[in-house]
Parts: structure tokens; sequence; C-alpha cells
DNA sequence: CTTGACCCTATAGTGGCTAGAGGGTGCAGC
DNA sequence: GCTGCACCCTCTAGCCACTATAGGGTCAAG
């Protein structure tokens, strides 16, 4: 009897909202064990995969890198295992975007005070242009 | 008489707070013109290059593309035109660099509620894991 | 058989750098 | 003049996470 659970690409494509060639490159590096294969080598993939590549997908919406969900996977096969490892990771992580909001946040403030600056005319009179031309280099 | 304010790369490279490499490569895209070179083949920077690679290196640290960068430097090289084309960049960037904001405070009151959730223990029990394992797939 | 939807591999490209290999130049000190 | 060190040069490939494209095969309905 033909497994029913049994997926082309497409199919676990669209089953987790990833693209076709996206899952042939998780493949690729490794992240993804290679399924076995159709007689006209088509790709079958089970339920197992179809979990990992969600949980991948997940993780990566989350903005984990792609090592990162390497050592996620990792960690959640080990099941006997503490989970502070885990923890650790999540934890480094969300600081790393409280980081990166930091930034952005930086960043914006110092286009929303260019834009205020910004009295129209033209170029030669331009206070963004002037900003951006004559401030003293930031190292 | 030698030009005194004729700067080597790295000269340039220390003025402007940018890599030696970075300076190169702006070059090969042609965002940075090529200069003179020296008998000896190395290149020779003006006052000029060193004002527009600041121009560049000030633009990039408020994150705009190099493509954005490169139409700021052509409105800023077209002194008579209406300034509304400068507004409108910064604009449109500040309005990106918000988004980019609102996305990542997503992210990180994901990370946070996922964090919350953990209460220790071993990875078959691991509330962080469960999260990445089970939520139905975002489309 | 034909056709259209789907699948396959391989390769190169995206953006903004960055590293490294292999070789040349300039100048101070001996 | 020679040496050694700091600097310069070109070229190529790589990073990260995909993404596009070329060229060809498979499958199933009509």
């Amino acid at each position: 009897m033909t497994e029913p659970s049994l997926l082309r690409i497409g199919d676990l494509a669209a089953a987790t909202g990833t693209k076709i060639v996206t899952i042939r490159y998780y493949e690729k590096i490794g992240l993804l064990p290679a399924p076995p294969r159709t007689g006209g080598n088509y790709r079958a993939y089970s339920t197992t995969h179809r979990e990992r590549l969600s949980f991948i997908r997940r993780s990566r919406a989350l903005g984990f890198t792609l090592d990162e969900i390497r050592e996620l996977l990792e960690l959640s096969a080990d099941t006997e295992r503490d989970c502070a490892a885990v923890d650790r990771l999540v934890t480094s992580h969300l600081v790393e975007v409280e980081d990166k909001i930091a930034d952005l946040q930086r960043l914006a403030s110092e286009l929303r005070r260019m834009k205020e600056s910004c009295r129209g005319g033209t170029i030669d009179d331009c206070r963004i242009i002037e900003a951006l031309s004559s401030q003293p280099t930031l190292p």
C-alpha cells in the first residue's frame, strides 16, 4: 500500500509556507535530511520531514540564524537533556534583537531630525544634503 | 609642486573611518570615481574624493542602501534642483526603518513570551521547543 | 500521443561587504 | 646598495539566506 502521507516537494512547500527552492537549499546545506526518491526521482517527504521543516520555518520567522536553528534541532532531539541550553539560545537571540531595535531607533531619530530640518528649496540650500556632507565623520 | 592634499588609500581610509577593501569595493561598483595613480600604481585621492566618501559613509550609517546613496549623490550634484526628491528619499527610508522596528518589536515580544513559558527541566518538557514544534505554521 | 503542471540538477546572482593569495612599492636604517 | 617593514596592488572567492534561470525529465489527463 502506498504511504498516503508521502508528500512531493510542492505539497511540502504548500504545507509549510516555504518555497520549493528553499527546501532544496535546506537539503543542500544539510539542515533538512534528503528524503527517499520515487522511481521518477521525485523527492518523497514524510510527516517527520514536514514537522522538521515547520520547526525550521518557525525558528526562521523568529529571526534565528540557520546555525542557531541547527543547534535548536540538535537540542530538541536530546530529550533527556536539560533545557537550559535552549533558554540560553533564546535569551542571547532576544538580546541581539533588542540591540538591533535600539540601533534602528537611534537611526530613526536621526532621520526624523534631518527631515524636520528640511525647509524646501533647492539642493544648494538643502539641509539634508548639508547634514550628509558636513557633519564630523563618526568612527 | 606635489599636491599636499593627495591621499593614499590608507590615509583616506583613516580619514573617513572606512576599510581599504571597502573603498576599493566602492570604486569597483562605480560609487566612488577611480582616482589618478602614482608612478608606482598607488591611488592618489584628492579632497573631493574624501568629501564624497564621507558623504557615502554618513549615508550608510543612516542605513541607506548603496543605490539610494547613488541617488542622493546625483541629487546633491544638481544644485538648482528642487530638494523635494531628497525629502522623499529620506521619508521613504524612515518609513522602512520604522517598519523594521515594528517587526523586530513583535519578534522580541514573542521571544519574551517564549522565555517566560520556560520552567526548566528536560527537553521533552521544554515549553520553548514545544512552541517551535507545534504552533500552526504561519503562511 | 500531446500538453501542461510539476519535478530535477547546476550554476550564478543578490547586497554589502570581507578574507586571502600572490605579488609590487617606498622608505628608513644599516 | 641591501634589507625589512609598512603599505599598496589585483583577483578571486566567500559570507548569509536565499533566489533566478537554464535546460531537461516525469506524470497524468485528454
